[in-house]
DNA sequence: CATTTAAGTGTACAGTGTATACATTACAAC
DNA sequence: GTTGTAATGTATACACTGTACACTTAAATG
């Protein structure tokens, strides 16, 4: 936005086209979102940010609710790479078992992370409603290749591999393991646990893994 | 809401003062709010059903947001009413063990319940920042004056005197039950996991506490 | 080059939250 | 009872939102 002659103008552009109107759209969305959540993704503001008229978007979003949509994907293949980040880090793979609970840990880790680091992001990755379709979505995915939901699955087959998780429990696992850990990003974030500072969550982080470690 | 002549007319009111303007915008923000959610309590239309104008509202809630926080308190106290009812179901009441152990799966199986239930209420109950001090909060509560957070809390403190969990894990026991049911709340409610239909969301609800009682 | 199609603009509308100034009534003090 | 004051509801207005519709411009395609 820029002030001129007492008067808002738009960021001047040579070309009539803007080019790449899309990703600036998708990406001033993004920023909108990272600090503020879903909410503060307003239309007209991401055009204004683009220096486009307001109706430009929906030559490229249905509706706001796409823009969003889209949005949330993105914030979704950041969490990605935030898991992958912290899968990253282990260094001990001699013992399958043992790599697979580091994996595992570092899956909701990286979670937990994620959630803390980016509270807007997380937000509009999951308040929106989605498909379980997108939870294989490549546009939600990291430098892997696949999506958090995917980590977590690999984690959990080496686990089975490793002999630390019977078939018959395997089924489901995704989703409880997921749940513990939204859920406590979810009451930490826009929830009653707000109060709780870095450390605290992150005790109550690793607590939360053994739990899940233990009951899966 | 009233047509007559074309033209929208409001609900007729003999008295200047309305009375018990509070509560009825408060009902009229729950009516809202149970079908559509948080987004849906749009305090225009709240004062339009109330008859009134506006404004009015003003003299009531500091602000929309407050309006919206009043009626996430009363969605509390409904979950908190929908768990009791569940603990009452209880018959097994001799050995305290497996008391404590069934008052723990009322307490989850209610909050799942309660999600499925009414998904408009539970999403503004806790979608809503919150602080920590509204978990005490008498607003609430149920009809046995607990909180929905604090019949949990009696829930563990049984579980505890039963033997069943060491005083060291208790400590955050809470965070981390309410934490895995909550999160599947959220992913089936608002999340991906959406697709899920009622059998399987209450197979998976067992499993999801099995493994927090297993895992506390 | 001619035409079709994609991508931006301008204008307009209904709807929202809320600020400010005013009107009406209940209530308390005399 | 009368009167002053505080509580409660109304009127008007503003800035802002998402989006429909009709247009202009430039790129792509034959």
């Amino acid at each position: 936005m820029n002030i001129a002659n007492n008067k808002i103008t738009r960021i001047k552009r040579s070309t009539y086209h803007h080019g790449d109107l899309y990703r600036t759209l998708l990406d001033a969305a993004v920023e909108l979102a990272r600090n503020g959540g879903a909410e503060a993704v307003v239309l007209r503001e991401v055009t204004r940010q683009a220096g486009v008229a307001p109706n430009a978007a929906y030559r490229h979003f249905a509706d706001r609710n796409a823009l969003v949509q889209a949005v949330s994907l993105a914030a979704q293949s950041a969490l990605a790479v935030e898991i992958e980040h912290e899968i990253s880090k282990i260094n001990t793979h001699e013992d399958l078992a043992e790599f697979a609970r580091a994996k595992l840990r570092a899956v909701g880790i990286g979670y937990l992370r994620f959630a803390q680091a980016e509270p807007g992001l997380f937000g509009v990755a999951f308040s929106v409603p989605h498909d379980l379709s997108n939870a294989t979505n490549p546009a939600s995915a990291g430098e892997s290749g696949l999506t958090p939901f995917q980590l977590l699955g690999v984690a959990l087959d080496m686990f089975v591999e490793a002999g630390a998780l019977s078939h018959e429990r395997r089924m489901f696992a995704e989703v409880l393991a997921w749940s513990a850990v939204h859920g406590f990003a979810m009451l930490v974030l826009a929830g009653p646990l707000r109060a709780l500072d870095k450390t605290q969550t992150e005790i109550i982080g690793q607590r939360l893994i053994d739990m899940v470690e233990r009951g899966l």
